[in-house]
DNA sequence: CATCAATTTTGAATTGCGTTCAAAATCCGC
DNA sequence: GCGGATTTTGAACGCAATTCAAAATTGATG
């Protein structure tokens, strides 16, 4: 009996259908805008359907994150299985994490209402289960690299644990994106490509870390091709700007 | 004629009570839950009053952030005036945040969600502007922390400006305030002491910007010595705390 | 193909909360 | 202690999220 599934399957339909409606939405007319009437005029439905899916508006909010981290972790999947020296893997999740940002422009503005106590909170439990759930294999990518690299003797860890190293890293993109997200802040500073510069950074941190073979800081040619070597060997399909 | 005086003063003591009340309702019921006639009632003024001071409820929790980013400011220009080694004074930087964060728990909480588009742009311009006046002696004084170490030859830019510089470690400190406040997200990681790794972390990323005299990333001992210390000559008055 | 119970969809009605503003109260100079 | 200006008040308003009873659709059954 294929009914049921069939079901299912148009019911998952418009859950991506009202997802990507809701972007849509929120990149025509922002954040503060979104209201649920009006989304589900823009989808064709009404508005009870759209409770059907999501218990509430932050309900809805959390999903559209987590649609994003899963395309996130594709990203750093992809780093994870890369062939390459491990700091070279290491820097590549940065460029990963530069690229997925380039491609969804306003995946960190939502993500950053989403994961304020506020939206979070008033979302559905089993929803911040799903977000949590999609988030894990991030930190798992990143961790086995920093294992591959501590077993190649590329890296020594210092008494930390490979998780306590990687946030360090995360903890610095992380903070380049809210700091690029918070308005002036950054105008004041006069910083002139903040993803580049935290590519930058990730490699003085990473020397700092003594993680072999160090890079030159001051070189920043040579970040440059490194850059261009991972979007060509690593994204080829994903990244089309020069 | 002090009436005028008076009753500006009696206005700015109000406003005060106002934002100490909101902190107080905060601290009891969560972000959430702050409702502007329930503000209205702990103060024991009418709802009216409070939108003589604030534009909206928006307006009113960026407020609430920049009052404490003063004080986060007032934090930073004591490391700055610190006579000691340009590289201890911007791992001071470090800690003054650690303890700040210790002393406002839900200061970043607060802010985070006040620094959303959503909530951000829903306050007044006014308002805005007061933010960002009040962050920017913090940018100056770790910048000067920077430039002092280059004409005291501990640091080299390589090419990096000090304001490119001091975005890593701001970027550091700021990512690993959202990490920490993102629930659930360190559980999985096993982070013990989230605010002791950032200080380590900002070490190793000093070490990787070659900010001398380098430290032994490895030796733990050395940098509670190093906090202890900061903690004694330049916060002795804020922490209590062993 | 008609029937009908179960399921799904609908959108007007409800609700809750932020915001407003006319009336009341207070202030202050004369 | 008078009267205009200023401030405070809180009931009323309006907007947008959410609900839920009624309508529509579905699909199994004879």
């Amino acid at each position: 009996m294929g009914t049921k599934e069939r079901r299912q399957r148009q019911f998952a339909e418009r859950e991506q259908l009202i997802l990507d409606r809701s972007r849509e939405l929120i990149r025509e007319s922002g954040l503060l805008n979104l209201q649920m009437s009006r989304l589900a005029e823009k989808c064709e439905y009404a508005v009870g359907t759209l409770y059907q899916h999501f218990a509430s508006k932050e309900d809805l909010l959390l999903a559209l994150t987590t649609a994003q981290a899963q395309e996130h972790t594709e990203l750093f999947r992809r780093v994870a299985e890369w062939k390459a020296l491990s700091r070279e893997r290491m820097f590549a999740i940065g460029v990963a994490d530069k690229i997925f940002v380039q491609r969804n422009p306003d995946h960190f503005r939502i993500s950053q209402f989403a994961l304020c106590e506020v939206v979070w909170h008033a979302a559905s439990p089993d929803r911040r289960e799903d977000f949590l759930a999609a988030c894990q294999p991030i930190g798992r990518c990143v961790a086995s690299i920093v294992e591959d690299a501590v077993s190649k003797g590329d890296l020594e860890l210092n008494g930390l644990s490979p998780q306590e190293l990687c946030t360090g890293v995360w903890a610095l993109c992380n903070g380049t994106h809210n700091l690029v997200h918070t308005e002036g802040v950054l105008e004041d500073f006069a910083i002139r490509d903040a993803y580049r510069l935290m590519c930058q950074h990730i490699q003085v941190m990473l020397n700092g870390f003594g993680w072999k073979p160090l890079a030159d800081p001051g070189d920043r040619k040579a970040i440059d091709k490194l850059m261009e070597k991972i979007k060509k060997e690593v994204f080829h399909d994903f990244c089309c700007d020069k």
